[in-house]
DNA sequence: AATGATTGCAACCGCAACAAG
DNA sequence: GCTTGTTGCGGTTGCAATCAT
C-alpha cells in the first residue's frame, strides 16, 4: 500500500506555468512567506498546482537570486571536483555555488560539463600515455608496476561511492569496469595511488626544480613500496604539493582520485611519511581539501586519525570553495 | 523549405528522511 | 513506538528550440 498523494493529481493544473501563476506565487510568497507548510500555500495563494510543484518552481525559478546559465570556469571545476569526490549530491554541489539551483547544477552537468569533462580527460590521459612512453623508451628500464598500469577509460569520472547505487542502474554491463571500490575498505594499495600521482605529474613536472633532500629521503620510502624510481617519486610528490599550492586545474581531480584508490594507514609512506611533508608545504590548504573532500564525519576522522591534518570542521563540505 | 535528430531545461515522479500527533 | 503528513532529493521525462541533412 502507498503512500496517499499530495494532492489530486487530476483537478490540479501540470506543466509549464504561467506568467500569472508566477506573479501569484511571486507575491504570495514575497508577501506572506511559505507558512512552512507547501502543501496549503496553493490554496491559500489561489493557485490550482499541488504544493510540490510550488515548491520546486519558487526554488528553481522564481526566488530573487537565481542564476541561470554562464557558468564560469571556476565554477565548472567545482562542480567536477565534487562530484568526483561525493557522486551526484546535486544539493551539496549546488550549495557551494552561490544562486545555483541543485536542478540547474544537475542540467548542467549531464548536458555539458559532463562532456567536457570526459573530452578533457580523454585528453589527459593521452598525453599521459604519450608521457609515459617516452618515459620508458629514454630509460630502457623495465615497466614501473603500478604506474604504467593504465587506468579504466572513465578513471576520473567514475562515481563517487555515494553515487554508486544510481550508477548501477544507469551503467549498462559493459561499463562494469567503471566503477569504484568502497573508498576506504581497502588495505593500502600504494602502486595504484603512485600511478595516480605518476599521472597527474606529467602537466606539472616540467616546471619544478630538483626536489630537496627530505623529499629525496620520502621519494625513496614511496620507490621501497611502488618500485618507483626515487626521482620520479620525489618528483611527483613535489608536482603534486606545487599543484595544490598554485590552484591549478588538476588539484580538483587528483586529491579525490588518489583518496579513491585506497586508504593509507599510519606507517605508510601517505599515512605517515609524506603527510608531514604535505603539511611543511601548506597545512591550511590540506584541512580545507579535507573538510571538501570528506562529506561525512566518520571519514574526516579516519582522515585526521592518521595524523595527517586536524580533523576538518563538522560541517564538512567546501567551505572555502565559495 | 521540410523533416528528423539533438539539445537544453523545466517539471514531474517516487522514495527516504524527518516531524508532529 | 507507531502512523500520518510534509519536505527534500535525485532520477527521469516531456517538449520547445535549435541544428543538421
Amino acid at each position: 500500500m502507498g503512500r496517499a498523494p499530495c494532492c489530486d493529481k487530476t483537478s490540479v493544473k501540470r506543466g509549464p506555468w504561467s506568467p500569472e501563476e508566477d506573479e501569484l506565487l511571486r507575491s504570495y510568497v514575497q508577501n506572506h512567506g511559505t507558512g512552512g507548510n507547501w502543501i496549503a500555500l496553493p490554496h491559500k495563494a489561489g493557485l490550482n498546482r499541488c504544493g510540490k510543484s510550488c515548491r520546486l518552481r519558487w526554488l528553481n525559478y522564481l526566488r530573487p537570486d537565481i542564476k541561470h546559465g554562464g557558468y564560469t570556469e571556476q565554477e565548472d571545476r567545482i562542480i567536477c571536483s565534487l562530484y568526483n569526490s561525493i557522486g551526484s549530491r546535486w544539493s551539496i554541489i549546488a550549495s557551494k555555488l552561490p544562486g545555483r539551483t541543485d536542478n540547474d547544477v544537475k542540467n548542467y552537468w549531464n548536458t555539458k560539463l559532463k562532456k567536457k569533462a570526459i573530452a578533457m580527460h580523454s585528453q589527459q590521459q593521452q598525453e599521459y600515455y604519450i608521457h609515459h612512453q617516452q618515459q620508458q623508451h629514454g630509460s630502457g628500464g623495465r615497466a614501473r608496476r603500478g604506474a604504467g598500469t593504465p587506468r579504466s577509460q572513465c578513471a576520473s569520472m567514475q562515481p563517487s561511492p555515494a553515487s554508486a547505487s544510481s550508477a548501477a542502474t544507469a551503467a549498462s554491463p559493459g561499463d562494469a569496469a567503471c566503477s569504484f571500490g568502497p573508498m576506504y575498505s581497502s588495505p593500502s594499495t600504494l602502486p595504484q595511488a603512485t600511478a595516480v600521482l605518476a599521472r597527474y605529474d606529467g602537466a606539472a613536472t616540467a616546471r619544478l626544480p630538483p626536489p630537496p633532500p627530505q623529499q629525496q629521503q620520502q621519494a625513496s620510502s614511496l620507490a621501497e613500496f611502488s618500485h618507483t624510481p626515487p626521482q620520479q617519486a620525489a618528483a611527483a610528490a613535489a608536482a603534486t604539493i606545487n599543484t595544490w599550492a598554485g590552484g591549478l586545474a588538476i588539484d580538483d581531480m587528483f586529491l579525490p582520485e588518489l583518496l579513491g584508490v585506497g586508504d593509507f594507514p599510519p606507517g605508510d609512506i601517505f599515512g605517515g611519511g609524506l603527510a608531514p611533508l604535505l603539511q611543511d608545504r601548506g597545512a591550511s590548504s590540506l584541512q580545507e581539501l579535507a573538510a571538501c573532500y570528506f562529506p561525512s564525519a566518520q571519514a574526516a576522522e579516519m582522515w585526521a586519525a592518521a595524523e595527517h591534518v586536524k580533523p576538518p570542521p563538522p560541517a564538512g563540505l567546501c567551505h572555502s570553495l565559495t
